[in-house]
RNA sequence: GUCCCCAUCGUCUAGAGGCCUAGGACACCACCCUUUCAAGGUGGCGACACGGGUUCGAAUCCCGUUGGGGACGCCA
């Protein structure tokens, strides 16, 4: 039997972290058991569903690289079968109209939670006779549940799970205007594309009870079952768009790179020993249901930006300095040196090395990416502004411009040597030039940015700055 | 309220009855390195929610308590 999983996201909103995982539980699942992993917009709620939704999960997932396999499935357009189920369970007795009202569903789950009871509706119509039906009302169509015995669930995350079929009521499938339902438009599809594993959030676990009757119903086999822990937020409630979660998008706006949120989310819930740098193909052969924990976790930012700076230093140095030069064209009025990807390429890990964030990189590479004069912050502004120091910067302009290997140890042995000259300590001299050179307080090895910076360009900033 | 689930450092977790004096990672603190900031190195702080069992022995099994979470729609 081949495995076909499937993430189903319903279109009304982005896509947030817990999503994100689901997806990725689900696309593992199937890469590492060589089955399929397939793509369903949940659009059966027309007035909530939008295109911009859908749009933006699908950007998403492409994002953090869940390729589904086969054509993207829309729910909506199933309608007709699902109606089709629906009559067919009708015609069997397994269903039967309703015809009640808002008011009195009101009332009767006032009833029910005075009463102390899980069962709101109270089967008023379902061994009704159909002549009784109230003329000018459209029913909805319900599904009989049993009225007694038990229900076990076998979950793949969650293990037995057992409620009483007492505590579960007739719900609804088909509504009274005759489109279905997610509780039979989930079921339907996923026994119509071979579903054999339902993985997605522990809040629908409540519900698998209520589908588990519905395949039965159906006369239909009970897919595998993994009801995965939510993330929640840093203060422990539940982490969903209603609750002010972000989107993936946001994470990627904020340069977080794919693979981070991939390693990030993989180890939210699910570990393999005690590691925690896991490429994308060890988590393939890895990955298995059994090792997914069954408490909720939290999001936590800072390991985010930590495995973040990581992958940061991993990331391929032509594809990120790409990646960095379209950001930096993109957000600054002023246009790149003609030398910026040389630079860039040649400063890029010294850079990256400080960094925990793309858009961190972005900043801090200004002062490979555009040619003097730069600007200067406060700190660099008053470093330079006694006339000893800026005399000292001109003094070293000339010892520097005499070098002829332009490298990091003749550029230490000159630099050093003219601190001792003058007895100064290397910071004395290297702060200030790392001011003029870079605008900043703050940069990579001096001598590194010297090197990668160029002779000319070098001693071009250092007389803007000495003058 | 009813039903369901969960419970190890602040956070993510390892742990399948003796390997546990409870391990790792993030965060935090200190020191080292050092031209700044980082990175890196070394060390430190820090947890089995509580109470009962079962057992020669329990973080691990059972029961209860407490705490947290989820579900209770003609939403998905």
């Amino acid at each position: 039997m081949t495995v076909v999983t499937r993430f189903a996201p319903s279109p009304t909103g982005y896509l947030h972290i817990g999503g994100a995982r689901t997806a990725l539980f689900n696309w593992l699942f199937a890469r590492h058991h060589g089955g399929k992993y397939v793509l369903r917009v949940e659009d059966t709620d027309k007035k909530r569903s939008t295109q911009d939704a859908i749009d933006k999960i699908f950007e998403g997932l492409s994002w953090l690289g869940l390729e589904h396999d086969g054509d993207v499935v829309f729910q909506s357009q199933n309608a007709g079968r699902h109606a089709e189920v629906a009559a067919q369970l009708l015609a069997e007795g397994k269903a039967y109209h309703c015809y009640c009202s808002p008011e009195e569903l009101a009332e009767m789950r006032e009833k029910a939670k005075e009463g102390g009871s899980t069962r709101v509706y109270d089967n008023r119509w379902r061994d009704r006779d159909p002549s009784e039906a109230p003329a000018g009302i459209e029913p909805v169509l319900r599904i009989k549940m049993p009225l007694d015995g038990e229900t076990t669930i076998s979950d793949l995350v969650q293990g037995d799970v057992t409620r009483t079929n007492d505590t579960l009521d007739d719900f609804v499938i088909l509504r009274s205007d005759g489109t279905p339902t997610y509780m039979l438009a989930v079921v339907v599809d996923d026994h119509d594309m071979g579903a054999t594993h339902v993985i997605r959030g522990d809040d629908h676990l409540n519900n698998a009870f209520r589908q588990y009757h519905l395949y039965q119903a159906c006369g239909w086999d009970i897919p595998e079952f993994a009801h995965i822990p939510l993330i929640h937020g840093a203060d422990g409630a539940k982490m969903s768009k209603r609750h002010g979660a972000l989107g993936v998008d946001h994470y990627a706006d904020l340069g977080i790179l794919p693979e981070t949120m991939r390693n990030y989310l993989l180890r939210l819930g699910w570990s393999h020993g005690d590691d925690e740098i896991i490429s994308t193909e060890q988590a393939i052969e890895w990955f298995d249901l059994g090792s997914v924990g069954r408490s909720p976790a939290r999001f936590d930012m800072d390991r985010l930006l930590n495995l973040n700076a990581h992958y940061l230093k991993e990331a391929d140095p032509a594809q990120l300095s790409g990646i960095i030069m379209a950001l930096a064209d993109e957000t600054s009025d002023k246009s790149l040196s003609t030398h910026a990807q040389t630079r860039l390429i040649a400063g890029l890990s010294g850079l990256v090395q400080r960094a925990k964030t793309v858009n961190e990189v972005v900043d801090s590479a200004s002062l490979y990416l555009f040619d003097a004069p730069l600007p200067f912050n406060d700190k660099a502004r008053s470093m330079l502004a006694e006339p000893e120091t800026r005399n000292h910067l001109s003094e070293l302009a000339q010892i520097l411009g005499t070098i002829t290997l332009w490298d990091e140890s003749q550029l230490d042995t000159a630099v050093r040597e003219y601190a001792d000259r003058n007895e100064l300590k290397l910071g004395q001299v290297a702060q200030p030039l790392r001011a003029a050179l870079t605008g900043s307080n703050v940069s990579p090895g001096i001598f590194e940015v010297m090197v990668v910076l160029g002779h000319d360009e070098t001693l071009k900033r250092l007389e803007l700055a000495s003058s």
